[in-house]
DNA sequence: TAGGAAACCGTACAGATGTGCTGTAATGGG
DNA sequence: CCCATTACAGCACATCTGTACGGTTTCCTA
């Protein structure tokens, strides 16, 4: 048998240093060969977790998508008042330290790249469900309703599904401007922002 | 005397074809090679109009805040009821067409680009301080104030600063979700979002 | 009509990039 | 101890990239 790796725990590890480029240089920065030095591995050698470029770019998304997700359950499974929970949900989104910060550098350089690298596409669609459960899970909670167990599984109250499509919308435009203008933006601010329009959202309940 | 040819005019052709190629191939496909190629010019050809590939891609994204601008205030000119007004504003702002789309797609690549790309920064910031800008006067027009005359102008009142800030977040939301996801928004559901957000507005009157 | 300036072409060059291929060191079970 | 298998190195190759530069065509003006 051969020197032992962990697989797994190796591809995890390079992704980290993909998405370190990606923050820093773009997805255009993140070259095969860029990657590899920065790994302190040949080129050859990333071939051994990494079938090509796409296929690594490909898992580094995914890992952003496992990253957030895992966080997320953490903050369901903690028995936590509603209005809490929601904000703290939402907050796995935003750039709110130099961790988030690189994911949704990450999030959005992908997003962007999906719009012409069809092997990003079901990613993004994967993306796009998962963040619009979040919202409404986010929702759920405002309101201390049960929260909706299985993604793509609308409110049967339309007033509730267009609060979750508007929260979607304006969690985007937060992530998106916080992470290009991250001058204008602290932590605090970003907070403030949220809990704000969870305030708005649970005073339109119906 | 040379061969005349209108200098401005023959950029902004070029310009064009340079956001038919960022729409269709994303901006790492705006290679000089193909942009001389769809403009039917040799590679060389196109450095009499542009110094480099950035000098290229920053006019293509000056130009797309002059369409932009240049649409909206026909519609400042206008003599419309105030609901109107805001809300054919705020839909030169979203992928309704595909002009439209063409420039909103233009815009948002440059805007990450700029994340890594500083010879874009300065435009970066001029593009927020204009949607910023753009809101405030969709606020305006929503309450039937009087439009703030100049770009950075803040409302007096903070409540109706902090609408301007939130409708700037919903909108950029609402661009990256409509041309990330196309096939989840028909031009009438895009107005309807904006519209029901103009309500919104409208009745948080204070 | 002659000339000069602008518009444009084509090529060359250096560097970067993705990927394929071959060689080599290490490791642990038989 | 042996050696198959795995991890990795390193180079080759074709392609693409931005940019520089010299040559050529075109057309207005003097």
């Amino acid at each position: 048998m051969p020197k032992i790796v962990d697989h797994e725990r190796r591809r995890e590890e390079l992704t980290r240093i993909v998405w370190g480029i990606i923050s820093r240089d773009g997805i255009e920065g993140a070259t095969v060969r860029k990657v590899a030095e920065a790994a302190g591995v040949s080129v050859g050698g990333l071939r051994h977790y990494f079938d090509n470029q796409r296929g690594l770019l490909s898992f580094a998304a995914q890992a952003v998508a496992r990253s957030v997700a895992k966080r997320i359950t953490g903050h369901l499974d903690a028995n936590l008042p509603g209005m809490q929970r929601a904000q703290l949900i939402l907050e796995e989104l935003l750039p709110l330290d130099d961790n988030r910060r690189v994911e949704v550098d990450v999030w959005l350089a992908c997003l962007v790249r999906s719009h012409v690298d069809e092997s990003l596409a079901e990613l993004r669609d994967a993306s796009w469900s998962g963040e619009r459960h979040i919202c409404r899970l986010a929702v759920a909670s405002c309101h201390g309703l049960p929260l909706p167990d299985r993604v793509g599984q609308e409110f049967a109250d339309t007033g509730l599904e267009g609060q979750a499509t508007r929260l979607h919308l304006f969690v985007d435009g937060l992530t998106l401007q916080t992470t290009t203008f991250p001058q204008h933006f602290t932590p605090q601010a970003m907070r403030r922002i949220v809990h704000d329009e969870l305030r708005l959202i649970e005073a339109q309940f119906k």
